[in-house]
DNA sequence: TCTGGGGTCCTAGGACCC
DNA sequence: TCTGGGGTCCTAGGACCC
């Protein structure tokens, strides 16, 4: 038997839990996100796949989603209903004999030791189906790299697989931002410097990119193009390195009065988060996004622990201090990082 | 049509110390 | 007189992902 690694994925999450509970609306344009009225600052957290076809995808703002399709059906973001239904998902993929890493609501990796992981594959789809009433997809891989990938190829509803024997036929001629971990800026640097494809980028000089993307990334984009990744599959809880908390205002903040007393509910929000983790917070830092979309971050690292709310309070708005709030203000953010232990 | 919220990791410059 | 070199911490920002 040989060791596999599957990436497990939900279908359209997000909607197919609010088309679960309201039948009515399977075969609709649904589109979820914020409060669920598209006149507000707010962006689409999932559209389902007939949502989709009107042009309307995640971090879309809510406003132009009504543009592109206004008879679509609009919901407010309900995170405890989709948080129990991820954790209905993943008790069901823990009753096989796999590893399984969670990476998100609707994704895990999963270790297997299997001869057929197809086969292995369809079994989970069809469990979590059972038991959920959700469809999934499935990749199949020799790494996570190539597991995350091969989902990709496999939505919706189906199986693929990803690996060293397949790699440079599937991947080669396709663009540097199919790669998972290469985004819409480096791919843009990436074609400056001549470099397409996957197979451009496999082929460049590391130390080439280690001069223009730094000692670290930029050697690991090309271990990226060569399909090579991680195959470490752990089922160890994860141990956060920071909480936070932000909110973008419908209304921009003018008034310093105003902003100090968001900070203070932030500071609190955040303050609430920490105790539950019981873990010291040795840093703390604000972010503030000004008028039309211009962001800055401050911090501090702390000078002692913090006790209560009003310490969380009073690190934030030292923080605050450092700002020049010049101008209006449509978002404020709060963050404590934890001590490395 | 203006652009959410919650995270992680890397980079780079300056401070500071020996 | 015109100044090394290394190590580590602090801070701000960038990029990416779900």
């Amino acid at each position: 038997m040989k060791d596999w690694i599957l990436h497990f994925d939900l279908d359209q999450f997000i909607a197919a839990v609010e088309v679960a509970r309201h039948p009515e609306l399977r075969g609709l344009p649904v589109v979820v996100g914020g409060t669920g009225d598209p006149t507000q600052r707010a962006v689409v957290a999932t559209a389902s796949y007939e949502a989709r076809e009107f042009g309307i995808h995640s971090g879309m703002p809510l406003r132009l989603a009504k543009k592109r399709c206004p008879e679509a059906i609009f919901l407010p973001s309900d995170a405890p209903a989709y948080l129990e239904v991820s954790a209905r998902v993943m008790d069901t993929l823990r009753e096989f004999p796999i590893v399984v890493e969670v990476m998100g609501w609707d994704e895990a990796f999963l270790g297997a030791h299997t001869d057929d992981p197809e086969a292995l594959a369809q079994e989970l789809r069809q469990a979590v189906t059972d038991s959920t009433g959700l469809a999934s997809s499935i990749g199949i891989g020799d790494n996570k790299l190539r597991a995350k990938l091969a989902t990709g190829f496999a939505k919706p509803a189906g199986i693929y697989r990803l690996t060293k024997e397949n790699w440079a036929e599937v991947m080669g001629s396709r663009p540097t931002d199919a790669l998972w971990g290469i985004g819409a800026k480096t791919t843009k640097k990436l074609a400056a410097l001549g470099m397409h494809t996957v197979d451009e980028l496999a082929a460049a000089d590391p130390a080439m990119l280690a001069e223009r993307f730094g000692p670290t990334m930029g050697p690991w984009f090309r271990v990226l193009a060569h399909g090579f990744g991680d195959t470490e599959v752990t089922a160890t809880p994860y141990v956060p390195r920071s909480r936070s908390r932000e909110t973008t205002f419908q209304q921009d903040l003018t008034e310093s009065e105003d902003i100090t007393a968001q900070i203070k509910v932030l500071a609190q929000r955040v303050f609430e988060d920490v105790v539950a983790e019981d873990r010291p917070v040795a840093r703390v830092a604000v972010k503030v996004r000004f008028k039309p979309f211009f962001t800055q971050t401050r911090s501090m690292t702390l000078p002692g622990p913090i006790a209560s709310a009003a310490d969380l309070e009073a690190a934030a708005l030292t923080v605050l201090a450092k700002f020049d709030l010049d101008r209006p203000v449509r978002l404020l953010g709060v963050r404590a990082e934890f001590k490395d232990s």
